[in-house]
DNA sequence: AACTAGTTCAACCGCGTAGTT
DNA sequence: AAACTACGCGGTTGAACTAGT
């Protein structure tokens, strides 16, 4: 099969958009939508070709764009998500309301995979626990032991536990989802996107014990209106209370 | 102030795939 | 069923920016 070329290399512009372009852009967008992102520059009289065009969009124009840092939830959310899921780019995006894949994508190569590198690095050359919380305190830097008590109000305890107790949290959430197929996850997702509660708790009840069961119809049931981050969070942080399969 | 090295992030490229003819 | 189109995704690049010397 002949792949189609992107566009017409001839007389398309690249590079860096101009102010105009965005406002042509966007003002087109905003009349007559984005139904064919490949007609779209000729009929908004743009040099560009229709994948620039959707990518400028998406990932810098569109309004609901939350610009500026990422939040430290916003962070560890990214990095629990992609424990779980890997380089689904679109998918982490997906669960962070306002942000980009492409955006995540780069705070994960810029930011996050560096302090985890570091973090790996300090546990396996200073195994004793208080130097390690000693250090998170110290700089801005957070480990994965992070996670269970900047984004858990699920588990809001563990503020009072001790640091062994979040590593150890930690750690069995990395086996809980290692054990985990990761058919359930991409099937979560799916019925998730859809809207699909009632298909999420009945795989939770087959899949998972008792307890994430209760909790998880909790959240079903009475978190609709909960933002997905605080749903996904949830599920991730009561996996770790399962019991050994 | 000038230069260099490192970092960040917007944008591009190519591939996979769903949808259409 | 095959050919083709269009879209979305993930990987990569390179210009702009920042920090260090």
């Amino acid at each position: 099969m002949v792949r189609a070329p992107c566009c017409e290399k001839m007389g398309l512009k690249k590079g860096p958009w101009t102010a105009e372009e965005d406002q042509i852009l966007i003002s087109y967008i905003h009349n007559h939508g984005h139904g064919n992102w490949r007609a779209l520059p000729k009929l908004a009289g743009l040099l560009r070709c229709g994948k620039s065009c959707r990518l400028r969009w998406t990932n810098y124009l569109r309004p609901d764009i939350k610009r500026g840092n990422f939040t430290r939830e916003e962070e560890d959310t990214i990095i629990a998500l992609h424990q779980m899921l890997g380089n689904k780019w679109s998918a982490i995006a997906a669960k962070l309301p306002g942000r980009t894949d492409n955006e995540i994508k780069n705070v994960w190569h810029t930011h996050l995979k560096k302090r985890l590198k570091k973090t790996d690095t300090e546990t396996t050359q200073e195994p004793k626990r208080k130097t390690q919380i000693e250090s998170n305190e110290e700089t801005t830097t957070h480990s994965y032991s992070s996670i269970d008590v900047s984004c858990s109000g699920a588990t809001e305890s563990s503020t009072s536990s001790t640091v062994e107790n979040s590593q150890n949290s930690m750690e069995s959430l990395n086996h809980e989802f290692e054990e985990i197929d990761e058919s359930f996850w991409t099937e979560i997702l799916q019925m998730e996107s859809n809207g699909d509660y009632n298909s999420i708790d009945s795989m939770a009840t087959e899949e998972f014990s008792s307890d994430f069961m209760d909790e998880t119809s909790l959240l079903s049931a009475g978190s609709r209106d909960e933002d997905d981050m605080n749903f996904w969070l949830r599920v991730f942080l009561h996996a770790e209370e399962l019991p050994e399969i």
